[in-house]
RNA sequence: CGCGGGGUGGAGCAGUCUGGUAGCUCGUCGGGCUCAUAACCCGAAGGUCAUAGGUUCAAAUCCUAUCCCCGCAACCA
């Protein structure tokens, strides 16, 4: 009966170890799930983790362990660091988990059931040595890319999924559902690419073993993609219709990389279509980090390790740097200058600041006892419906998922409040016993208007938030409600704030 | 003629779809204030909007050409 909301994050792939890359995508995730959590909407936020393919059996190999033991390994470290970075995830999948297994053999077998899969061969590129296929546009100059040696042209068998066959069906949804790809851009590139003409797919492969086996056919395992986008229905209970499955399915939004976009934007749907079931809503492709200019590589040993910056930095400074610095959908720039810089003139001087002004003259002048409002003039209605005004706007902005327009609305009215000192100079009001009353309502406009900010930044800091709303008497769990103005009774303890973000002194370089 | 994104004051960006005083953040300089984490508030300087043509009363914005930078090009998060 509530209103529900499914948000994911692309399963991870274990080859690799966690990056901010990874943390950035599931931190997005997470903002918007905590948010409708906190709108009243039953959240399930699902993220996990891809261990078959051929990358995972060799690292193993090569590791010396199984290809289990491996994902063990670092599927923990993804889950470490979700915890660090405060993931509140509802669910983790794994694709070795028998619930994955079960759900990808029988999508897997309903399509070969209806002809949408069908046994076939392909030919490419062999390079012997490297003990891979290429395709011809792959080749330099005629020979493998990866060593350089002649490759021999050699067939196949596959099973191949009828792609082709969804083409101008999947055209049409594109069509009929702006929303369905985003950003715009993104769509546009999507459009044309389909319109270039889809071919049939191939599904399985032979030359490695680590992977789900074709239904009836072991000598085939199930191609990654087709293995992994699968895990989104299958964490719900799939095919279990009376299981999550019914309640969540189709998904509000997949949260991804732009590098995976195809995947999910014109595979993922066509095989649900094949399968007769519902599209996602959403999904939206965010940018790529660069880092300090230069392209993230582990070849340059310039990877971001989230871990490192979080006990750097701390956890909510990261995960507002990363959401306010970059408009989702564009790439960006990690520097830790640009992120000592963002501390200190907003999470310090702007946000934390304000706290301490407030909180400390509330103490000096009122005993630490919030008072009530009196008379209310233009400076300070100017100053209350900024504040009003700001949880539609922050509504509005997350819908999009434009977290950075989010913050910026947020600081927005953080910025008004420092104005509002100024301009009413409560330091002048407090000499004067007959602006008492005056200075009550300048001291009850701030309080009241940070609690609003702190409610609507939870989902971004929840750390500070709740800290903060600790220093200003309202030490509750927000929900819709808490948006309101005037939650925030006269007589509420306000302790004195200490600073929040300290600042950070420049480095020399 | 492969596809796409981008080139806007010192730095990073918005604005371009739906032409009409070029805006934001940071930095710099000057002033104000003292409640506060030397933070806050106000003001100023600084831009031929990559280049060259064109359309228009009017172009960063539309059209054409050119230059430069960065991704992608099917199984790679």
């Amino acid at each position: 009966m509530s209103k529900t909301f499914y948000v994911t994050t692309p399963i991870y792939y274990v080859n690799d170890v966690p990056h901010i890359g990874h943390a950035y995508t599931t931190l997005a995730a997470d903002v918007v799930a905590r948010y409708k959590k906190m709108m009243g909407y039953d959240v399930f936020f699902l993220t996990g983790t891809d261990e078959h393919g051929q990358k995972v059996e060799k690292a193993a190999i090569s590791a010396g362990e199984t290809p289990l033991e491996l994902a063990d390994r670092v599927m923990k470290r993804f889950q470490a660091l979700w915890d660090k970075l405060n993931i509140d995830y509802t669910d983790f999948i794994r694709t070795t988990q028998e619930r994955h297994k079960r759900g990808v053999s029988h999508i897997f077998s309903k399509l070969m059931e209806s002809g949408d899969i069908y046994l076939g061969e392909y030919e490419d590129w062999y390079c012997t040595p490297c003990e891979t296929f290429w395709t011809e546009t792959q080749l330099i100059d005629g020979n493998c890319p990866d060593c350089n040696r002649p490759v021999e042209k050699l067939k196949e068998e596959s099973y191949f999924f009828k792609m082709s066959a969804y083409q101008e069906h999947l055209l049409s949804y594109i069509d009929a559902n702006p929303e369905f790809i985003q950003p715009k851009s993104k769509r546009n590139e999507i459009i044309s690419f389909v319109k270039e003409g889809l071919r049939d797919l191939s599904v399985s492969r032979t030359t490695f073993s680590w992977g789900i086996p074709v239904p009836g056919d072991n000598r085939h395992v199930i191609y990654v993609w087709f293995d992994a986008l699968t895990n989104y229905i299958n964490a719900l209970g799939y095919p279990d219709e009376a299981s999550n499955f019914g309640k969540y399915w189709p998904a509000d939004v997949h949260l991804i990389g732009k590098d995976i976009l195809r995947f999910h934007t014109v595979y993922w749907p066509t095989f649900l279509m094949a399968a007769g079931l519902p599209l996602p809503k959403k999904v939206f492709a965010h940018g790529w980090w660069t880092v300090e200019g230069q392209k993230m590589s582990k070849s340059l040993q310039n990877v971001v390790e989230p871990n490192m910056l979080i006990d750097k930095y701390g956890v909510d400074a990261v995960r507002y740097f990363l959401l306010r610095e970059v408009p989702f959908g564009l790439d960006g720039d990690f520097s830790h200058a640009a992120l000592i810089n963002r501390i200190n003139s907003d999470l310090a001087n702007d946000l934390g600041n304000l706290l301490n002004r407030t909180t400390s003259m509330i103490d000096k002048y009122f005993k630490g006892v919030l008072p009530a409002p009196e008379e209310v003039t233009e400076i300070d209605a100017a100053y209350q419906s900024k504040s009003k005004n700001l949880p539609e706007t922050v509504a509005s902005y997350i819908d999009e998922l434009a977290f950075s327009k989010a913050l910026q609305s947020i600081w927005d009215v953080v910025s008004a409040g420092n104005k509002y000192i100024d301009e009413t100079a409560p330091w002048a009001l407090a000499k004067d016993p007959v602006a008492k009353g005056r200075l009550a309502t300048v001291m009850y406009s701030l309080a009241e208007s940070q609690r609003i900010v702190y409610t609507l930044l939870s989902p971004f800091m929840p750390a500070t938030s709740e800290k903060a709303l600790v220093y200003l008497g309202y030490d509750r769990e927000c929900n819709e409600s808490s948006c309101a103005w005037g939650e925030l009774k006269a007589g509420t303890v306000i302790t004195k704030a200490s600073a929040l973000f300290p600042r950070i002194e420049e480095e020399k370089e």
